[in-house]
DNA sequence: GTCTATAGCACGATAGAC
DNA sequence: GTCTATCGTGCTATAGAC
């Protein structure tokens, strides 16, 4: 072949992290296949052989999403120490910098109204993810109530100050949610 | 004319709630003008004599749908016993039913993202319904910073439970969140 | 694997008859 | 106000050259 697998993969790897952020900007069925391709300099024919089709593409970017938020919000919280760790990741999420910046941050409130939309199979493999993140922060808890309620209430503090025109209101929001997170992490449960 | 202005304002409201509920159901940018139409029994090509642009529906689908949410949840919450009837809404809220019906449920779970994405005065437009209906909360519970939290845990948990593939662990999202908004209802606060 | 070209279709929006 | 017909464009997906 003219081109190793290396390149192959690659390619599939540019495309699944530049999709990503397209689509947690604009929505992934507002992109259209010749757009995702441009933007990692290739024509939109050569997609094909890559993905079967546009929603097989969607489910692969929905699994490298979610998988990349397991890392950077779950399994840091393991360790010892995890109650602590868990407060800062959660002061990190609930930020103006994340509100503003969606390309780069969680697929949760940026595609989850897309995901619950999806086939089957999409969200089965959304909740696989979305579990073990949950149980990640159970363990740290000691809680699996709560790191559900947790869960909730992040990715609905992003989706709601998103929704706002003002940033002082967006403020306040993430201020009411970074208050309830951290009474709550710090609340011993038995 | 031909037909009455009060024959007008009856298609467009017939237009907005048919619009707004296959808009909940499958997204508003999936949706076509055409689809909309045939949808109440017209053809694509009358969509024009209502809104100038299809953005434009979506302008007033936001407002028609959050000022009815207004309604259901706010409204009722500002009179006196108002912590018994906000817990009662809240519990319909965070319901099963409400899960798997987002076509005759709230708009900010289905369409928050599409309205975080939409141009100023949408968002001028939603924040000014969904900080009344803040509002109603907070002079019921005595507590703004409460109330957005309240609000943020909802929107979270319903978004979070429709992404899930399987019932019981959607019904354990759904208990968590109403567990937590109801100690946090039940709280008092000064 | 990537390109160009294109099929086939759906979209948003407009024009003109009634 | 609603209809049919249509323009122009964009889309997903395929075909064939390299």
């Amino acid at each position: 072949m003219r081109y190793s697998a290396d390149h192959k993969a690659q390619t599939r790897e540019k495309l699944l992290c530049s999709s990503g952020a397209i689509a947690k900007r604009g929505g992934f069925s507002a992109a259209g296949v010749d757009g995702l391709m441009k933007a990692i300099g290739l024509s939109g024919g050569a997609f094909y052989s890559h993905f079967p089709s546009k929603g097989e593409l969607f489910s692969a970017i929905v699994e490298r999403e979610l998988s990349q938020s397991l890392e950077r919000l779950g399994e840091s919280a393991e360790a010892q120490t995890s109650r602590a760790r868990l407060q800062r990741c959660l002061d990190i999420y609930l930020s103006m910098a994340h509100v503003e910046h969606p390309d780069s941050g969680c697929a949760l409130p940026t595609l989850g109204a897309e995901i619950a939309r999806a086939e089957l199979p999409v969200r089965e493999q959304a909740e696989h993810w979305i579990s073990r993140l949950q149980q990640a922060w159970a363990s740290a808890l000691g809680d699996e109530q709560q790191a559900w309620a947790i869960l909730c209430q992040c990715v609905g503090a992003l989706l709601v100050a998103r929704m706002l025109a003002t940033p002082q209101i967006q403020q306040q929001v993430l201020e009411a949610s970074r208050q309830l997170v951290t009474e709550l992490v710090a609340a011993e449960r038995d």
